[in-house]
DNA sequence: CTCCCGATAT
DNA sequence: ATATCAGGAG
C-alpha cells in the first residue's frame, strides 16, 4: 500500500468514526473562532472554552476588542499560556479588521494571516470552519505527529507538512482531514502512549508499536 | 534556532 | 521533575 493509498483509506476510515466533524472549541462567528484558535497554541481546548466566554462577555465586538486595554485581556487569557503575545495580538488584530477590513473577519488565507498572532494554522481553521473555504491543511501538533506516524511525511517542518498533505487528499476534504488527524490524535493516538492495540488503523500505520 | 508561558498528566 | 497541550514571531 502506498502513500496515496494509505491517506484514502485514512480519510475513508476516520470519516466513518467521526460522521459530524465539528471543533471542540467554541463560537458562534468567525471573530470568535479566529479568537479560540489563536488562544489554543500551546493549550488545550478545554481550557480555551473555559476563557473565551470571559473574553466575549467582556468584549462582545470586535471593535470591544480593538479598544480593549491590553494589560486586561492578559489578566482574562492569562491562564492560557504565552498571555502577553496573545493579548497583544489579539487587540492588534481586532484592530486592523476594524481599520482595514471594515469591522469583519477577511476571508482569504492572504489576508487572514496579516493579522497579528495569524499564520497558515489559525487562518486555515478560521476559513474552513467559518466560511467553507479550503486554502490549506491547517498543521497542528497532533497533524504533525498523525502525518509522520501514519508515514504520510518525513518533514518536520509544518509548511513542509501542509505540502506532502495536500495532493494526498481532495480539497474539499482538507478541513475534514484537520478535523480527522486532530480527534483521532486526541482519543487514540496521543503522544504519550498510544493505544496502537485496539487502534483502528493499526493494520496500516508504518511505526505501530514505535515510542 | 530561540523565546513566549500556564495548566495538567505522567 | 518533565512532557505535552488545536503556534507564532524574531
Amino acid at each position: 500500500m502506498n502513500r496515496k493509498q494509505r491517506a484514502t483509506e485514512i480519510y475513508a476510515r476516520l470519516a466513518r468514526r467521526y460522521p459530524e466533524p465539528k471543533p471542540a472549541l467554541h463560537w458562534s462567528t468567525p471573530w470568535e473562532l479566529l479568537v479560540a484558535t489563536a488562544l489554543s497554541a500551546q493549550c488545550t481546548d478545554e481550557r480555551v472554552n473555559k476563557v473565551t466566554p470571559v473574553f466575549f462577555e467582556r468584549w462582545p465586538s470586535i471593535a470591544d476588542a480593538a479598544n480593549a486595554d491590553v494589560a486586561e485581556i492578559e489578566e482574562v487569557v492569562r491562564s492560557t499560556g504565552f498571555f502577553r503575545n496573545k493579548a497583544k495580538n489579539l487587540k492588534a488584530a481586532a484592530t486592523r479588521i476594524m481599520e482595514i477590513y471594515g469591522g469583519e473577519v477577511p476571508k482569504t488565507m492572504a489576508e487572514l494571516i496579516t493579522l497579528g498572532g495569524v499564520a497558515r494554522k489559525t487562518a486555515s481553521i478560521v476559513l474552513s470552519n467559518a466560511f467553507g473555504v479550503n486554502e490549506g491543511i491547517a498543521v497542528d501538533t497532533h497533524v504533525k505527529r498523525l502525518a509522520f506516524r501514519m508515514g504520510l511525511t518525513t518533514k518536520t517542518d509544518p509548511v513542509q507538512i501542509e505540502k506532502d498533505l495536500m495532493p494526498l487528499f481532495a480539497r474539499e476534504q482538507w478541513g475534514e482531514i484537520n478535523h480527522f488527524l486532530v480527534f483521532f490524535g486526541r482519543e487514540t493516538c496521543p503522544a504519550r502512549k498510544p493505544q496502537c492495540e485496539s487502534c483502528e488503523l493499526n493494520d496500516i500505520c508504518p511505526k505501530k508499536g514505535i515510542e
